[in-house]
DNA sequence: ACATGGATTATCCAAATGTATAACAGGGTC
DNA sequence: GACCCTGTTATACATTTGGATAATCCATGT
């Protein structure tokens, strides 16, 4: 009966650390926050219970960090759509938006992960304070695009356009995310083009074809 | 210490049900699935946590019986927002449009009830099936009003533009309702009018100020 | 080699949770 | 006013949960 005790490697605590991380939000991705119990996210893991609050504070700092990370990804993909483009700001607004409504922005876990963070930020501080920074960080980023269009609009109106396109892409990965099988492979991005144009007064259409994510996978 | 039993009144099975369902809702819209346990919610209905299985074979059953509740509530404020209006077709969208992005349907409460649903309804198929048919319930409905605008649309065009229309007014219901403080009283409901104007090629703006939601509070 | 430190596991514990069952009592019926 | 049905409460129970602590054993330095 004296089974002998679980073999083990030690890793180096960036590594434990990704991987709980990793795990947390896998699990809330898939089965909501209540899926995510420690014995879950150890056994996913590779590691035993006890090792979470060797490397963090509460299973509540866990899950705090894995959200920060979240969010920080996202903010870190939305600025990676616009290295690799040329110049002309329509272009650029046109990666942007295409790049949002594509895979592997466009996920069914993606937004199963923030769904089921929704309660933990509207009454955590700091969670909010992270949401926030993000969610201005990523309509900045547009308005910027919107305003380097070469139009006459003052600040006003740019405000409102930049809410527009934001809501606009916002929707649209929500219902591209939920139900993948409900839309063509472009048609979302496609959709999001003509829209983003049409709500700015500009054609995007040209840029819809452009390497939709192939021949961007390095490595 | 021998503490009187608990005084109580007798109530109607429609009563009791929907009172277990509300409280049901609260809680999920405010602290997640995680929140609403049999004794908080017996606790919110006013009765005591055995009386759940009284009304319902489960948990799991009241939660289901509570989403549904929720999403044809939803529906059917939808085509609420018809009545009263006049027969012209750009009116009809421009009421429909606002009504949606403005209060009652922009609501914490709601996108909080509706997020704490979201894994449930990828997992559960009866749910699934709830979501779905309401969500094309709502497209449908847009997409009818969009097609009798005075225009020439094929059907493809029209189920673009129902879609856009359709993720351009979640979009701004989740951001209205996660931030409310970052927009003014009626901007969201400006700003979608004008967007679902320019999408459409059609001018919803002389709509803008029609009663936004005052005098429509009878009793 | 070998001792030392700390990463990791194993075990325990109190609290919370969903479910089951028995006891009670409100309110209509005769 | 006595009686019975069932809505409602109270209690019990097995399981799961997050947290705490002690025991182990891997790896590194010397």
């Amino acid at each position: 009966m004296d089974q002998t005790r679980r073999a083990y490697r030690r890793e180096s605590q960036e590594v434990r650390r990704s991987a709980l991380i990793t795990a947390t939000q896998d699990l809330v991705a898939e089965g909501g926050p209540q899926a995510a119990t420690v014995r879950a996210i150890a056994a996913r893991a590779g590691v035993t219970a006890g090792l979470i609050r060797h490397y963090f504070r509460s299973k509540d700092d866990l899950l705090r960090v894995a959200y920060i990370e979240l969010m920080e990804g996202m903010t870190a993909a939305g600025s990676d759509a616009l290295e690799g483009v040329g110049a002309q700001p329509d272009e650029r607004l046109a990666a942007f938006v295409a790049a949002s409504l594509r895979p592997p922005v466009i996920d069914g876990g993606a937004v199963g992960l923030w769904a089921g963070y929704m309660h933990k930020v509207r009454s955590d501080l700091e969670l909010l304070g992270v949401h926030e920074v993000a969610y201005l960080q990523y309509r900045d980023a547009l308005e910027a695009l919107i305003a380097a269009l070469p139009r006459n609009a003052n600040a006003a109106q740019l405000r409102a356009e930049a809410i527009a396109c934001n809501g606009l892409i916002d929707g649209l990965w929500l219902e591209g995310s939920i139900l993948p099988h409900a839309f063509a492979p472009d048609e979302l991005a496609t959709i999001g083009l003509r829209s983003v144009g049409a709500i700015l007064g500009v054609d995007l259409m040209p840029y819809a074809n452009q390497l939709p994510d192939s021949g961007k996978t390095p490595k």
